[in-house]
RNA sequence: GGCCCGGUCGUCUAGUGGUUUAGGACAUCGCCCUUUCACGGCGAAGAUCGCGGGUUCGAGUCCCGUCCGGGCUACCA
């Protein structure tokens, strides 16, 4: 039989990064085998189900490039997809009757406060909290329709087996078992009659024919419950692989409190998808050899379960960013603009630095926003001219947002001048002359279109000339002049695409910095 | 509290009884390259494999115990 998984998100929030890995080893495992991956919606929770979250998680797998082979926005043989839809088709209805049939549910009469009343006893007399009988469990099927006719509201529960072991055999961790009566009778189908997920999710990857149940570990508690629940209808289990989570430095499951987990606002400081996607898979998952950087395409041909670790990873930002750097420098200068101008372009990008708040260590996000704004115009106004201020600096940047303030001094000849930078290199007994002589050139040598040699051959003339030993003293004050930073591409190079016009305008104004 | 899962350098990991003086990568540090920063190259430091027993000629690898961490414990998913 052919794999068939499905990425079944509840869209009630962001689309974090632990959610991306979960699909994303989906998708690799789905291709992997030449199966079928399914998107499902979780809609049950009607109070938090929220259409923007399903709108983010649809943006942001289609950022990632992570496809499905049927869901809510292809259709497909198995439509509906989104839970809510299926319940009105009434998939559920037939079958929660069946398992009524059959013994293994029960409807449940108990009152919030009844039930709240009994986990304080529970918690008391330190028992294991939840329902594990009550009344209704071995209720008669009198006590049952005398309270139907009082029109007491009721949930429908599972009956789990007693006094047995319910055991699954897990793709990463083996044989795990349970003492039946440790589990709890879960809720089936609410009070307003909506399915929850125990039940929707179990019905459905049956119907869909699920091959494999890949989630997040924090799903293995439940695991007996749907499969006693496969069992009770005589289905066929598909096979479970309880991934490990993504934790927060503190080893916490991540969330808000972890900072950035929202996978647009990686996009949004300029990680490009596939590193991103290379880097999550490599989270509780290895090739098995020595190999970091995967393409897409192999990461399809080499992932399989046996790689997947049983423990939590941490999410170590520099790994990503090296990564990240690594993929902006592989890439052809031409297909990177495009890249660029596609992540200048999205509106988040700049809607995320308007909102973040400074930090230290951080550049300020103001002015991020302000020279990527800076730069997709530049872009609009001199396309070549830009592409020549990329190509010096892509060997140096780690994300598409590192090119806003590292190209700005392309663009800006009013730059603000790095204070100590000018107080050391403007100081030195030949900077003046240098000054004069980069003037002088700029009407002679210097053309629109000289090479960097061309460049480096004056300034060296320039240090015999002047019986310097070092070129230092040349290189650095011509360097804060043209960029007001001490750092930066080559100095030749950057010349080069700056050009006489540009070298004149900054020069003739870092003299009067000179006094 | 109960049930379950996990535990190899700071981090991600390789490792399925002997080829391991535990390998790789990120980060760190040093050197080289060099006009700066970065990139790149080379190298160093960094893990008594949570701890304690046992099985075995031999254990990170198997067993038991223990500690620590995490998850679940909703008419959420």
């Amino acid at each position: 039989m052919s794999v068939r998984v499905r990425f079944a998100p509840s869209p009630t929030g962001m689309l974090h990064v632990g959610a991306l890995r979960d699909a994303l080893f989906k998708s690799l495992f789905a291709r992997h085998n030449g199966g079928i991956n399914i998107l499902r919606i979780e809609d049950t929770d009607r109070n938090r189900y929220s259409p923007e979250s399903e709108q983010e998680f649809i943006d942001t797998l289609s950022w990632v490039g992570i496809e499905f082979d049927e869901g809510p926005h292809i259709g497909g043989p198995n439509a509906p997809y989104r839970q809510s839809e299926r319940k009105e088709a009434g998939i559920y209805a037939g079958w929660i009757e069946k398992l009524l049939e059959l013994g293994y549910a029960y409807k449940a009469f108990d009152t919030a406060q009844e039930l709240e009343q009994m986990r304080e006893i529970q918690t008391a007399q330190k028992q294991s909290t939840g329902y594990f009988g009550g009344i209704w469990r071995d209720a008669t099927p009198d006590q049952v329709e005398a309270a139907i006719a009082d029109g007491k509201p009721y949930v429908i529960r599972q009956r789990i087996p007693r006094d047995t072991t319910i055991s699954i055999e897990d793709a990463i961790r083996g044989h795990v078992e349970w003492d039946s009566n440790t589990i709890d009778d879960p809720v089936l189908i609410k009070a307003d009659g909506m399915p929850t997920y125990h039940f929707a999710s179990m019905v459905d990857d049956h119907l869909m024919e699920i091959t494999h149940i890949i989630r997040g570990e924090e799903w293995l508690s439940s695991a007996p419950k749907h499969a006693a629940l496969f069992d009770a209808f005589g289905w066929q289990r598909p096979i479970f692989v309880h991934c490990p989570v993504i934790v927060g430095t503190d080893g916490k499951k991540l969330s808000k409190r972890h900072g950035a987990t929202r996978v647009l606002d990686y996009a949004a400081q300029g990680f490009l998808k596939g590193p991103l996607k290379n880097f999550i898979a490599l989270i509780g998952w290895s090739p098995g050899d020595d190999r970091e950087i995967l393409s897409e395409q192999e990461l399809v041909d080499a992932f399989d379960l046996k790689g997947l670790q049983p423990s939590p990873g941490k999410f170590d930002i520099e790994k990503l960013r090296w990564l990240n750097g690594n993929a902006i420098r592989a890439l052809d200068p031409v297909d990177l603009l495009d890249v660029l101008i596609d992540y200048l372009r999205t509106p988040y990008t700049l809607e995320y630095f308007n909102q973040l708040e400074p930090e230290v260590g951080q550049p300020d996000p103001k002015r991020v926003e302000a020279t990527l704004i800076l730069l997709d115009r530049a872009i609009q106004d001199d396309r070549g001219y830009a592409l020549e201020a990329i190509k010096l600096e892509q060997q140096r940047v780690h994300t598409l947002a590192d090119f806003g303030i590292e190209c700005e001094f392309f663009f800006v000849d009013a730059l603000a001048m790095e204070e100590k930078a000018v107080d050391k290199w403007f100081s030195q007994p030949t900077t003046r002359a240098l000054f004069e002589f980069l003037l002088d050139q700029c009407n002679s040598t210097f053309g629109p279109d000289s090479e960097p040699s061309v460049y480096e051959e004056a300034l060296r003339e320039f240090q015999t000339a002047q019986g310097l030993d070092k070129l230092g003293p040349v290189v650095h004050p011509t360097r804060v002049a043209l960029t007001g930073k001490t750092t930066g591409p080559g100095l030749f190079e950057l010349m080069s695409v700056l050009g006489p016009e540009r070298i004149r305008t900054r020069v003739e104004r870092a003299m009067e910095l000179l006094r």
